[in-house]
Parts: C-alpha cells; structure tokens; sequence
DNA sequence: GTGTATATCTCGGGG
DNA sequence: CCCCGAGGTATACAC
C-alpha cells in the first residue's frame, strides 16, 4: 500500500463527471492497484476512488487511472507532503455472523417455529422474479411463502406480495399465504403487510441459534 | 489525519458481530473521530470501521471505539510498524455533474422527448406518500406520471406503481398512465412494468445534454 | 426524528 | 458474463 498525503485537485469522468478542487488529501493506493481519495473527515467513504482492475500511470505532476469501462479519474498533484509506501502480505478477511443468510439457514431447519405444524418445502424456491427465502406447507397442507429480513421494511412486503401474485398463478400451488418473518418490523411494514394479508412473525436470531446450538440443549 | 499500520485484530460488535483474524492492516483515524481499518486490496471499502460521532478510548495495544448507538469496534496491536499524523485543514468536497437529479431537470424541459406532444404539468408534483418525478399531459390531453432513473430497477417500478394508484384515486387526474424512465432499464422491471401496463423510456443523459446545450445545437 | 429515495452505491452469489 | 438481492448499506432531504 502507497500513502501519499499531497495537496491535490481531482476529476472523475465515468458514470457522471466529478471534480474535487485544489485541498489537501490522501491518496491511497493498494496492491490491486485500485486508488481512493481520501477528506480528513466524512466517514469512511473516499470522495473519490477508482476501483480494481485499472491501469494507474504516474507522471511528475499528475497521475491518471483508467479502466476498462472507459472511466477515468485524474489526479494533479500541487504540493507532495509525504509519501511512504508498506508491504501488507495477505489478509484472511473479515468472519461475519448475524445476516440474513444465517437466519434464513436457521429458519429453514426449524421451521416450526413460523407456525405450529410447519414443514419445509424448499429454501430459495427459485421463481421468474427470484428466488423465495423459504416455502412451507401448514398443518394443513396450505402453501406458506415466507420472506425473510434481519429489519422488517416496506421493500420486503413488496417483494413477498410479487412472490405472492406469481406463485398464486400456480393452480398446483394455489392458494398461497405469506409470512413476513424478521427480527424487528418496522411500524409502516407491519401496517402495509396487514392491508395485503400477509402475517408477519418476529424472530430473535440468538434464541434460534440457541436452539440449533448442541452445546445450549437441554435435551 | 492518524495513519497506522500494524499488525492486528479487530472485532466488531453491533448490528452482526464481525471479526478480522492478525494481520497487518492501515488503521484511519480522521478529524471527525471516524476510524476504518483497511486491507492492501479490496476496493475502497474498508473491512470494519466506526463511524463519527464515536468515543475512541486507546490503551496500550487495545484501542476501543463505541457510539451512542452502542456498538463497539475493539482493535487489538499486535505490532505498530507506522504511526504518522498529519493536518488537512478544511475540504472544499466534491462537485457532481450527472445523477438523477440532472437528468430529471433536463427531462422537465423537453418532455416532448417522452412521448410526441407532451407537455409538463410539475416536475417533482407532491403527494401524500412523496414527490411524483414529472407530471405530464399527452397529446389528447390525459395525465402521464413519469418515474425517472439512471438505472431502471424493480424498485422504480414499485415506486411508480404506488404514485399511479394514489394519484388515480384523484377524479381531476384519472385516468393517469405510467411512463418508467431511464438510462437502462434492466429486463425484470421492464417485464414488471409491462404486467402493469406501465411504459418504458430509455432516455440518452448525453443526447438530451447536447440538446440542451446552446453550442451544440444545429439550428 | 422518522420516513423516503439516491448511490460512480459495493459486494457476493447464481444462472 | 449479467442479473439479482443484501448491506453494520451511507447519505441527503422532506415531513
């Protein structure tokens, strides 16, 4: 990784046009080559950036990166203050825990749990608008589609209402009922899903893998 | 601006729990308070990071960051190889030419490029459950909404989709048709659209900027 | 503050 | 390769 901090004017040309005026900044260039600019402040977004592949030439006073795509971000370098460059070796990258995958893998293997009686039928039943989290039959043979979020909002009760729509198309189906299962449903959400029908459960990811936990039965 | 490279291991606990096995990594620390630890590769995102207002509490070889929101970054050090501070002063930040908004404006002015004969009633029209892009009479003088993007999704499509059933609830507009307009517009919203008898436009942000634009213009 | 819409969204997975 | 969906989305803006 190369860390100059230089005071700097930049302009992006690609999916829109972009110009950052004359200021101080650092530029961050990592070993995939791709380039970021980088404010003393703003959270961690860069101001402006070029992402890998790309190819960067650097001349006395400008640098220029351009890609594939036919994007291009010049750099023209006013004032260099430092520059020092480190050699990082590879990063094992980042073990995530909690996303929706995780309760939708839990939800899927106890499924009882969304409603008394519930089995499964598939995980990811593959539609023409995507896929369905997850499609059950009840205690008494009626097809669920259930939906899943880690936070309930409208977006998720639309999608399951497309869900819904098409899958009720299907006479070997029909007729089809929906669950909007989340850990937290936002007040609209719930309101929106009540309009169309749709049931919504809240599920509490720790409790579950608790539950799918050996170390944590008590059975 | 506080520059660190070190090897090191972070965890990250909020909204998931996160956690990056020892390694050597860039840890950014700007004016704001914000910290990002970056990997040499991986586009501009950082792997963790923590983002402004935040507390940052730093030990020995344990530094904490918590927010009022109550998560909590914890960066343990194994080794500093690099430690360098540096001032910024302010940043003029950055200059757009191009997004939405652009192409919405330069739409209001010619939306005869929608349809032969249109003519705009409001651009950003006001509804209860937000703005409508563009409002437009047709040639026979019935009301078009027009929902605008640079990238046509299925999101448009909803969106657009919710104007028209409150805007046909209004007897001084109904009957109003939908036009779904855009740079691209990606097969399922436009197969979405079609199944709710909803138009689609693509629309050329170069083309109708040259149009606009005086010296280009051949007459 | 909450809700809504945008983003050079980024990133990853599946066909 | 594109298409689609999730995101610790972040961010700006309106109500």
């Amino acid at each position: 990784m190369r860390l100059v901090i230089a005071r700097c004017s930049v302009d992006y040309a690609g999916r829109l046009t972009a110009h950052l005026p004359e200021a101080v900044r650092l530029i961050m260039v990592k070993a995939d080559g791709c380039v970021a600019i980088h404010a003393d402040g703003g959270a961690y977004k860069p101001l402006n950036w070029m992402n890998a592949p790309n190819i960067l030439v650097i001349g006395d006073d400008t640098w220029v990166v351009t890609n594939p795509k036919g994007e291009s971000l010049t750099i023209t370098l006013h004032d260099v203050l430092s520059d020092v460059q480190s050699e990082f070796g590879d990063d094992p990258g980042l073990q995530k825990d909690g996303v929706e995958a995780h309760l939708q893998q839990l939800l899927a293997e106890r499924c009882e749990v969304l409603g008394a009686g519930y089995t499964l039928v598939r995980r990811e039943y593959m539609t023409a608008i995507g896929p369905v989290d997850i499609l059950c039959r009840d205690a008494v043979g009626a097809t669920v589609a259930v939906e899943i979020k880690r936070r309930g909002e409208i977006d998720g009760v639309e999608q399951l209402t497309r869900y819904l729509e098409l899958l009720n198309r299907d006479p070997l189906l029909y007729p089809v009922r929906g669950l909007f299962a989340a850990q937290e449903i936002k007040p609209q959400a719930r309101v929106l899903a009540g309009d169309r029908g749709i049931a919504c459960a809240v599920v509490d990811y720790d409790l579950l893998r608790g539950m799918d936990d050996p170390s944590q039965r008590l059975f």
